[in-house]
DNA sequence: TGTTAGCACTCTCCTTAATCGAGTGCTAAA
DNA sequence: TTTAGCACTCGATTAAGGAGAGTGCTAACA
């Protein structure tokens, strides 16, 4: 799609039906348009240039004698060249929110934490992904007795993803062989990427372990089963907030498109196709039509990505209408991913 | 409010109303119900004895001119009287569902699972709280080093449930410490209640530490703090499975309704709320104003008891409109409240 | 040549009115 | 006690008629 120079005139009156239509949802028309924003110009002006920008694809008409609302490439344009992002719109944020939050370790928390925060900041829906496996190494693994035949397996990754499992034996594991064990895994395991924990290295290592001492062979599989579960690469974990902020939205309201909606967001699967589909970029915006979910094409995210000390390991973004208030959004998903960064680095220390 | 004996033929009037309503969400008349059910009296007589049922309370009148509608009475006259409550409607379901489940071990997983099961037996939404903590005794306590000054607290309950939390110190601790902490809280906290690890045992507890070690006393405040978040009384999570289905219910076709709803199950605290106003019977049925929340008034909810080695521990659900299938419903809770109680006995060993 | 006023025309939305139909309550007869 | 008949009620659907906002076009103007 060619990206014209469009000369100030249009421009400002591109903007002025951009912010207008943002904050009402309906068409806008001409005079609307001459009255509320001081272009200096009449109707009937502006009404040629609508025409021209509707000839150029940034903006649509639902029917002859409505009013224009900006298409896709309209709001591209408006996002690319007629806001500035700066950061920081809202000036002392950053240090209230990392205080508020400043005593959660737990990387669950604080992710769950920050995407309810996103999710009040902007009134939409925000998500965030768990710190990806394929870039984390485990730091821990460690197995506990809990009872004579039942133990707790424990993963630690170096982004603080703790991972449990309750084992269930037939046959129960002397104190011994259980320290023998967990010296063996650590060896063998730990500070390794998880990317590289896969089958083959661990059917290796369970060869070697069990050459050496005796087994059910049946333990191994359980671990193994866990390893598999636990760090899949389509398995991240995503997490929501604000999801009834959708309901909020006027294009929301038919019944069978909020339907639509929930049900896409309760498909853990989807939500990671969605954020996912995000390329690596610091701060990605993808409006409509531009974005490869089907479901999604009405819809614009706003999406970042955020840090394990200087690690790019997840993405927390927001969702909503392509009608959606970009520069407050942008901002907020700026600094709120900063913030995740810098509490998430910590908290995984 | 009174329960009159109602002769057979109110009864079998009674029941093919609400059977038809169940089914057609909207009013009944007289002609419909003579067509449909071959009652062997003509319209006229029906009506007759629907004024009665009206007057009685077990009907209403959503306007002159219009069909009956069950009220909350004549459901819970259906409820008790109308309908055998037979287990085990599909039969070889609980196999099915037990084989299909049996590999899951996490407490956790059990518990969602059982959610979506459910949900998707009854299409209404399910709801599952976790095995509440107060019964429960602390299985096992442990302290792990993951790094320099970085410790992984993991607490096991009997019932299965595992919480664990990082702590991040700003000193280190030698092995040696560790290993006597261990060994001296397991002591003192395993196999007790966990409603008795109150903060007056635990400042006991505290103190006869540091009697005998040198410990930094930030390193017990967190340990404090992690008890108190983790097995409060109010703090247990809810399990929520199919909340979309509520929007398939033509009683919610209001959105403003839809929303009320929705924002009530986002409420971890009303969750607990409504599913602990349920009192300790084996399966128990909430109607329309037999609910305590306000916000449920026109919702009912059936609600089962799961048990981990016949103790008490939690609750299992559905909650949907007063115009619900009961005998669909109360046979699926049923099945799958046994279902659950056996998997999470059997996980937790 | 760009800008503006004027005007007929278009299309949605809202309100009002008309009609339909399912269902009731009452009366009187079987 | 049951039933047929009938007038009546009231919500839901459809139709019609503005009202209002906005457009595109034409012609005049600077």
């Amino acid at each position: 799609m060619m990206v014209e120079e469009l000369d100030s005139r249009k421009k400002r009156i591109l903007q002025a039906i951009i912010q207008e239509h943002i904050i009402s949802a309906s068409p806008i028309g001409s005079r609307t348009l001459a009255k509320k924003y001081n272009l200096d110009v009449s109707p009937a002006t502006i009404r040629n240039e609508m025409a021209d920008l509707e000839d150029l694809g940034y903006l649509e008409q639902p029917h002859t004698s409505a009013g224009r609302i900006p298409s896709d490439k309209g709001y591209r344009y408006y996002v690319d060249q007629l806001i500035s992002r700066k950061k920081n719109e809202v000036p002392g944020i950053i240090e209230n929110v990392e205080n508020l939050y400043q005593d959660l370790q737990d990387v669950q928390d604080i992710i769950s934490g920050m995407a309810k925060m996103l999710s009040n900041m902007t009134h939409y829906t925000a998500m965030v992904s768990e710190p990806k496996s394929q870039v984390s190494r485990l730091k821990k693994v460690e197995i506990m007795q809990l009872a004579d035949n039942s133990l707790l397996l424990v993963l630690v990754t170096d982004t603080g993803m703790v991972n449990n499992k309750i084992i269930n034996l037939d046959q129960s594991l002397s104190t011994a062989k259980i320290s023998y064990l967990n010296k063996f895994l650590s060896e063998k395991l730990e500070n390794k990427l998880l990317a590289n924990l896969d089958s083959s290295y661990l059917k290796e290592v369970e060869k070697e372990l069990l050459a050496r001492v005796d087994l059910s062979v049946d333990l191994f599989k359980q671990f193994y089963n866990e390893f598999e579960g636990a760090f899949e690469p389509g398995g991240v974990k995503v997490y929501l907030g604000g999801t009834s902020y959708i309901l909020e939205q006027p294009e929301f309201n038919d019944l069978e498109k909020v339907k639509k909606m929930l049900k896409l967001l309760d498909q853990e699967e989807m939500l990671n196709k969605i954020i996912n589909s995000i390329s690596g970029s610091d701060l990605e915006i993808k409006i409509g039509q531009e974005n490869e979910v089907e479901d999604i094409k009405n819809c614009s995210l706003v999406v970042a990505t955020y840090y394990i000390s200087e690690r790019a390991v997840g993405k927390i973004g927001v969702i909503g209408p392509t009608r959606m208030e970009y520069p407050r959004v942008i901002s907020s998903v700026d600094v709120i991913s900063d913030i995740l960064s810098k509490l998430i680095s910590k908290a995984s220390g």
